[in-house]
DNA sequence: TTGCTCCTCACGTCACGTGAGGTGGC
DNA sequence: TTGCTCCTCACGTCACGTGAGGTGGC
């Protein structure tokens, strides 16, 4: 026999939460007033309420605790539940930790006063190419940009000539050359179908990442060192490192080289034990 | 000059959320055709929607990312957003792992098949209480029991005779008397004046507990043992220890004792270097 | 008579997901 | 003509918080 008020406060809960429940058949009380809508609770209601509050503290929905509450659930399916409850807080706790990271390697990025991109971590698709090879002198951006432009225009004619339609963005990407100093330049343009007949290019399948910083890059690729730079401290500064060759990505080849924008795809892991 | 179904693919955003940030006024298309309501995009706006992900990725409301993008936010300030933003993401890490450590606990209480508790962390606050002592032989029920009744007998018509409400539910504790096996029970009353005169009783200020494990007892403190050991259990698992002495709270006292209901409060502190 | 507690609507929260129902260009 | 993309409402989500407006017992 306690008022809603008593109630509430014995179990540490607000008067509205207790109605909520009440409205949703979680925790009905112990007797109604007809007349006056009043609702009265029994002493021994707070035992199924401490038990509701006890759910919902573990991250249960009012939805699951419900069931919980008035299915009699077995304990193997109970242990189903909490093994499931585990492997979600589990996963938001490395999203929270993931965006911790991020957040102190802004500050620390801020703290340097230095340039700073935005910088995204995402998962990159696996992703379905035709591809034309070239060797360029170095990574200097001046020996790769005239390469990177004459192969994807050697590779437009080619998928025109071969009937086929690029289903995507142009992507490159650079590799070693077996003699040390020179550079394979990578052309790729996605693409659905494969050729009827042999052609100058080749089919690949460029591998997924399963984390990839990425940043967006507006200007001509001519003078992309900053933004590396850039993208290169936030990698380190939240905490993970490269793990394989880099992409760029032309979402925009307008005739002015200077209003390009580059998508730059890093595949990053993160580095253990670290901090 | 791109589709919003484009946009939205090199930006990996969905369809609705330009639509959402259209009309929110966070990314306005470059153009709207009047005629047909198409939007369209220009590829330079990428920049915009990369470092609105960005800055929503971080954890920033769109109310936040909104100020940040357009305002120019001075750096001192992005600093305070950014330290306030780690401060937030750290608490709900502190509560997710929490809530993990419960979650864990009940998974180890259910493997054992063992009885167990349902347990809450909440913090208690500090109380004043009108208060009488007692000796009781031991820590055993039998011994305690009359004790406490009497007490709480006695403190009662006190304080009618002093003419004070009681501010609350009846509250004992325990602590050991000087000469070793003896214990000291002592019998309080939640109380919110001052008493006019001297009194039999003292009136003393019960301290706050930061974290306090709290579990419901139904039924009568004569069997209140095993509720003692699962609590004790569920709290070793929960990576916790023992940081005080504990509260029994007299929620409910019936005439049939075996009715009445009871909160016992142990103080405790998280285990460091735990697991 | 003044406080205090209780009541019932019902809107607001936050960032979209998800149809419903319909239109324009290849 | 069939798909595909685009459009505008507008409800649903989740667990309450927060008034608004009014009533019953000391």
């Amino acid at each position: 026999v306690l008022t809603i008020g008593d109630f509430a406060r014995y179990g540490r809960v607000s008067v509205r939460m207790l109605r909520h429940y009440d409205q949703t058949g979680l925790l009905r009380p112990a007797h109604v007033d007809p007349a006056t809508g009043y609702r009265s609770y029994s002493a021994s209601q707070l035992a199924r309420l401490n038990r509701l509050v006890a759910l919902k503290e573990l991250g249960f929905t009012l939805r699951q605790v419900r069931q919980l509450l008035d299915d009699g659930v077995p304990a193997e399916q109970l242990r189903g539940m909490l093994r499931l409850r585990e492997a979600e807080i589990e996963n938001q706790m490395a999203v929270s930790a993931a965006r911790l990271a991020h957040v102190r390697a802004r500050l620390a990025l801020i703290a340097e006063e230095t340039a700073h991109a935005d910088v995204l971590v995402k998962p990159i698709p696996a992703v379905r190419v035709a591809e034309l090879s070239g060797i360029a002198r170095s990574m200097d951006p001046d020996s790769i940009s005239p390469v990177v432009q004459d192969l994807f225009a050697e590779l437009g004619c080619a998928l025109a000539t071969a009937r086929m339609q690029p289903a995507g963005p142009g992507i490159a990407y650079y590799t070693d050359a077996e003699d040390e100093d020179h550079v394979v330049v990578h052309a790729c343009m996605p693409v659905n179908d494969a050729p009827d007949s042999a052609n100058s290019f080749s089919i690949n399948d460029l591998p997924a990442f399963r984390e990839a910083a990425v940043t967006l890059y507006a200007g001509s690729m001519d003078h992309c060192l900053p933004i590396y730079q850039a993208l290169g401290r936030w990698i380190e500064q939240a905490g993970y490192r490269g793990a394989g060759p880099h992409r760029e990505i032309t979402l925009s080849c307008p005739p002015d080289r200077n209003q390009m924008v580059t998508e730059i795809q890093v595949p990053v892991e993160q580095v253990v034990g670290g901090q």
